[in-house]
DNA sequence: AGATAAGCGAGACGGTACGTCTTGTCTTCTT
DNA sequence: AAGAAGACAAGACGTACCGTCTCGCTTATCT
């Protein structure tokens, strides 16, 4: 029986990944990804700038998407948190508000790429969902249940479309671009929604 | 005696353009974009498959997306209209579940190519939001605007901020794909919004 | 008034060929020919330059070749002539260094383009020697015969070789480049040809 | 101690150029140079033919005619040699004789239509007389020298315009094409010129 | 210490799409 | 009819990028 139970993690033979070319070629890719649009930024310049070659990049990384979408996560890795303060409610409508300021950021912008280049693409788009969007929905999912909870939402909310109301039109709004993402709308969805403030 | 005097436009001088090929161009590219995905299909493609030659191709489209484009546009003109049965808050809901459908429908999946395709070309953004999504907007903007006349709706509703909150999770579930889009969810939406039944 | 009474003979029925588009064509394939080598002249771009249609090219023309052809010919259709002076072989002499200077000149340096474009084509080349060098070279072809009857070469001199022993070596300056073809070099293959004094 | 003094030139990094797909490019060109004219063949053709990519043509060609240029220097790359059999005025005579057979051959053809497709371009030109044209030259210019210093040839005379009077013809025949060239006209031209038969 | 395994940068490769260009024909209206 | 304007099919051009492969070197573990 082979237990070398000294080292934590046993490695395997062979030179081990280079973590110096790993981080180039994701901060490489992230800052292709702002100036350019997705398709524009190739593998053989992220390759040329990161001091890498290109068959590193598809050693690890199955496609330039791939590349792509793991740079993104590399750098919006915290997830918005929930800022506790007020009643469930008020604090959903804080998230909400802050959530758009996400969106019309540059990393907001980046990620409305990120999404229109996976959307052909089973693989990568369960990728983004399990490894960034449905953990951040989890939050409001999160929050919508205590104010359920706590009363101040009635029982029979459905809080997956209440999320989706809340939230789609700030996406709405970053996709079509027929007109801004800012607090001022946020706030509007949050009083139509959780004020009936029609 | 010179007898143009019926024909009220007079025609430019050479060959006119031919119908024939515009409408096979069209057509093609539209089929090939219910296939395969936006990028997949090459401009060489549509040409050898309209019969038609490339270069008859981009003397009248600036790129194969433009294309792409105005194929979407000459297949899905007829703008989804009001059914006028019914107080106009219901002929709005009405509109947000038939929208639904459309969107869950080929042509829909095609629509959001089409958006996720020209996201970071302000050209093809401005033509599609002008040629296409603008005066789709209008329909339920004008519903809406008849609902507040009517005192169905109160008197200080954004419209343009309502509309994007009954819409918006429509396109929101269609782009993210977490979910689907069926007439359940526009039934929640249209009752979150417009019914205050949270 | 219809002034068609002078024409001894009826014309043909419709609009007459239009002399001054054939003068713009054959001038403008001529100047382009100047500029550019034959390759990069367009016939696209002779019938902007001339203000005429493709068409009206390609129905007097077989192709854009024969254009060059004519608008060469039009261009350099003197034919070199003899300066009777002197003795036939100072005649021969003279035409040998003129020559020279003819190829030297931008009229013979098109000549070669003319001759390298038509190489490929047995129609363009029959054309080209009966309309143009057979011409030529039958200047060389008498004065040599005539001074082979005055006795001024001798009585077995192959004429057609001589020729082609005297004129031949300017060409192949001309076609290879290696080396400039002027008087200096004319008059010595005169003279080792026609003096023996090698 | 590290001993790689063994390896006398160390290879630069990175996969080296296929001689396999190289050679395979040259003999298609040629073999399509063969059975065409220059302009009829295509890049593409030659890419197909020779199971290769275009962009590796291009990669190591700046054009067509480049190909076309390299693929005859390696074909005809044995240079004409002298056959050192008699005097050297008689290994001249045979030289120019020998050389009215290359050029009547297909490899002559061929080059005829070479140096008649690069005569517009200064590089390929340069290009053509330094690796092919002047190192066949030289190998008239020497022996012509030998019969210089032998005294088989006036001391005065010179050799390059002797060259071009002796080879002239030949290419003469061989671009305008009024004549065949064979050895009789060979045999006539060295007469003439180096035993002053006229 | 040597053998073995795997990662690495460099860069060539086959394949494929792009958008431009040119040729020669065709269509329409005008002269 | 013939011309000017100009659209058209056909298809070659040379560029760009993709993802794979080859090469020689380097970095590690294993024997």
């Amino acid at each position: 029986m082979k237990e070398n139970t000294k080292s934590k993690e046993s490695r395997p033979p062979g030179r081990p990944r280079s973590e110096v070319s790993k981080k180039a070629i994701l901060q490489t890719a992230y800052q292709l990804l702002k100036k350019h649009g997705i398709q524009s930024v190739s593998s053989h310049e992220i390759a040329e700038k990161a001091g890498v070659s290109t068959a590193t990049i598809y050693r690890w990384w199955p496609s330039k998407e791939a590349v792509m979408l793991d740079a993104f996560f590399n750098k919006v890795q915290s997830i918005l948190p929930i800022n506790p303060v007020g009643s469930f409610i008020e604090q959903l409508r804080d998230h909400v508000i802050r959530s758009a300021a996400f969106l019309a950021s540059t990393d907001g912008k980046i990620m409305a790429k990120i999404i229109l280049t996976i959307y052909d693409s089973p693989t990568l788009k369960k990728e983004f969902l399990e490894r960034f969007y449905l953990l951040r929905r989890s939050i409001g999912i999160d929050i919508a249940n205590k104010a359920k909870t706590a009363g101040e939402l009635p029982l029979n909310t459905n809080v997956e479309i209440l999320i989706d109301v809340l939230y789609g039109p700030l996406f709405y709004r970053l996709f079509l671009g027929h007109e801004v993402v800012n607090e001022s709308f946020a706030r509007s969805i949050a009083s139509i929604v959780l004020d009936h403030s029609l």
